[in-house]
DNA sequence: CAATCGCTTGGTAGCGCTGTCAATATCGGT
DNA sequence: ACCGATATTGACAGCGCTACCAAGCGATTG
């Protein structure tokens, strides 16, 4: 039996399109592409549209087009300050526009990574936003055959997948190191937590600068698989000293760390900078105010946000960025924490 | 003239159906409410659909059913480590389940909450959660004759729309001066950034338990709508220390303030505790490995974003939570900041 | 003046799934 | 063995929108 599962109070296209006195389907466009209407017809489904309040399902227009409007983004963790500035960088870069942001959380894990991938692209997504470039095997060889545009962001290496915005965390530890080499320091310890593969970079670029002043030392790298925090920072410092107490400074790769090793310091009365020289990784706000100012390696994490999200959405109106991979750079901020060595 | 537009490799329920030789509607059922089938039948489906990597098409589900399953999540800023910890709850309780989060960011501003909302409710989401109990009357409404779980989260108060999580803002900064009054402080200043509905709140704790220890003076508050930052807690410390150089201990709204506060008492070389008491408010990660370590009110975020989702969860799956208004408390985290005053 | 062109508009059918109800199978009780 | 109740299954149409193609129409052209 037919029953009509008609919803009455609902307003559809179709009711825009015989109050505007036009077809259905013109009424279609004017949504999708007003230019495409003549003059008159446009203003009428406008008005149309706003005396009925009608607001486009957008389920039934996925269906229909067979594609969503929806942004793929893929971060490692919510909870990190670093991925916070990013996301609010692409929301912004959205903000007032038709494309809505889909978000998940790959907690480092490639194999998450993997999953969620799968399940995006099953839904044919607009454009995707992806972290790094360590992705599994098959996660690489899935986004390269998927129809949409991608973005990899938080750092910069070869063979994009589609387009890629970051920087060198390789040259970023690299430049804090020269700093601290050029301003006197020689026993450079390294604090490192999480080990990700970006803050492996940053271990590699370490080693390289160090190795180049001829000051290598095992001795000086601590390491942790455990995710960062303050805590942390002043409990891998600690090991640090045990290891090579005769250390003049050390880098930490991320602020929280830095932050951590500054307490550290300062309940153990060492003077910062004159006994221990701290430098840090995102120059995140607290750096600029804390007591001494911490050194640290700006990154622009909001920017990367933003701009990834311009590429995917010029990508998606046609005007394709002319250069596929944008590296956003770095500056070694310079702060009391480092000051010059005697 | 009808062409088919048959998308020629794609899997569909028909086809899983096929494979496991059912109808297309037992097959359907077997992905919304699998016990309604026969053993034989469940299995049959289910491996069909494994065989074929069959993957629900979400728009035409949504189109048919005239429901989704995202939820909403309505947050004032994504950048402030709170809202960090409580989205961290919501998204571990979704883990592995159907819905998904969409996430929209109102930048404390309940109109633009209330656009957001419109815009929201428009795609019929399956539950909705929103921050705080400070809506627009427009709002409020619309969120009244709305058909879906709606909890609000942060805090607790009379009349919830549907479903409320959180803690009383007041009472916790009332106890946070509380304690400062048991440790013999007596000119306690008070420390506001942004001054949202719930900060504003701690501040009336504040006044609160002052004038109930007759030691309400004006001169003891500072403010600022400026959005809270590590640097702007030692500038609003300085401008306290001008208007009222005698006080002898400090509360402020956030940690972040907190520890702007402790780096300004170390430029000044003014030893926490003894000439100065910090007391902050959620207890970040930070704030118990600081030199000195900082007291503050711990508040329950991860909790409150994980309740708040399951409490959905469990009302879209019939369990309807025996009590809609959670009060989780919080706890003064005593801490050498605020050592007792000799 | 017929042929051509580009712009605008409309008709038709279908996107993939599920709500509704009907039909059939199964079962225990008497 | 029969009856009604319950558990399973199926048929049909429709959710609201857009892709596709065709047609109308005035302007342009040789």
């Amino acid at each position: 039996m037919a029953r009509k599962r008609i919803t009455p109070g609902k307003i559809r296209l179709a009711e825009v399109a015989k109050l505007a006195g036009v077809s259905p389907i013109t009424a279609s466009r004017f949504f999708r592409n007003p230019e495409a209407l003549s003059a008159g017809k446009r203003a009428r489904v406008e008005s149309a549209a706003k005396e009925l309040g009608y607001v486009p399902n957008l389920a039934a227009r996925a269906l229909a087009s067979q594609r969503t409007e929806v942004i793929g983004v893929l971060i490692p963790s919510l909870t990190n300050n670093v991925f916070a500035d990013v996301l609010r960088g692409i929301y912004d870069a959205l903000d007032g526009r038709r494309y809505s942001i889909q978000l998940a959380n790959t907690r480092y894990s490639i194999l998450q990574e993997e999953r969620l991938l799968r399940l995006f692209l099953a839904q044919k997504p607009a454009g995707l936003i992806i972290t790094g470039i360590n992705q599994t095997a098959d996660s690489r060889r899935i986004m390269e055959t998927v129809d949409c545009p991608i973005v990899q962001i938080m750092e910069v290496g070869p063979a994009p997948i589609d387009m890629m915005i970051g920087f060198s965390h390789f040259d970023a530890a690299k430049a804090a190191i020269a700093h601290l080499l050029a301003q006197g320091y020689r026993r450079i310890g390294f604090l490192g937590a999480r080990m990700d593969p970006r803050v492996q970079r940053r271990l590699d670029g370490y080693r390289a600068a160090i190795t180049e002043a001829a000051l290598f030392d095992p001795q000086l790298i601590v390491t942790t698989a455990i995710p960062t925090s303050v805590t942390l920072g002043g409990t891998l410092f600690a090991d640090l000293l045990a290891k090579a107490p005769d250390i003049d400074a050390v880098f930490c790769v991320n602020d929280d760390l830095a932050l951590g090793a500054l307490f550290e310091c300062k309940r153990r009365h060492m003077a910062v900078p004159e006994q221990m020289a701290i430098v840090g990784f995102n120059d995140l706000e607290f750096m600029a105010s804390s007591e001494p100012t911490l050194s640290s390696v700006r990154t622009n994490r909001y920017e990367m946000g933003r701009n990834a999200a311009m590429m995917v959405i010029e990508t998606l109106e046609g005007r394709r960025p002319a250069e596929p991979v944008v590296d956003l750079g770095f500056s070694v901020m310079e702060r009391q924490s480092s000051a010059r060595h005697n």
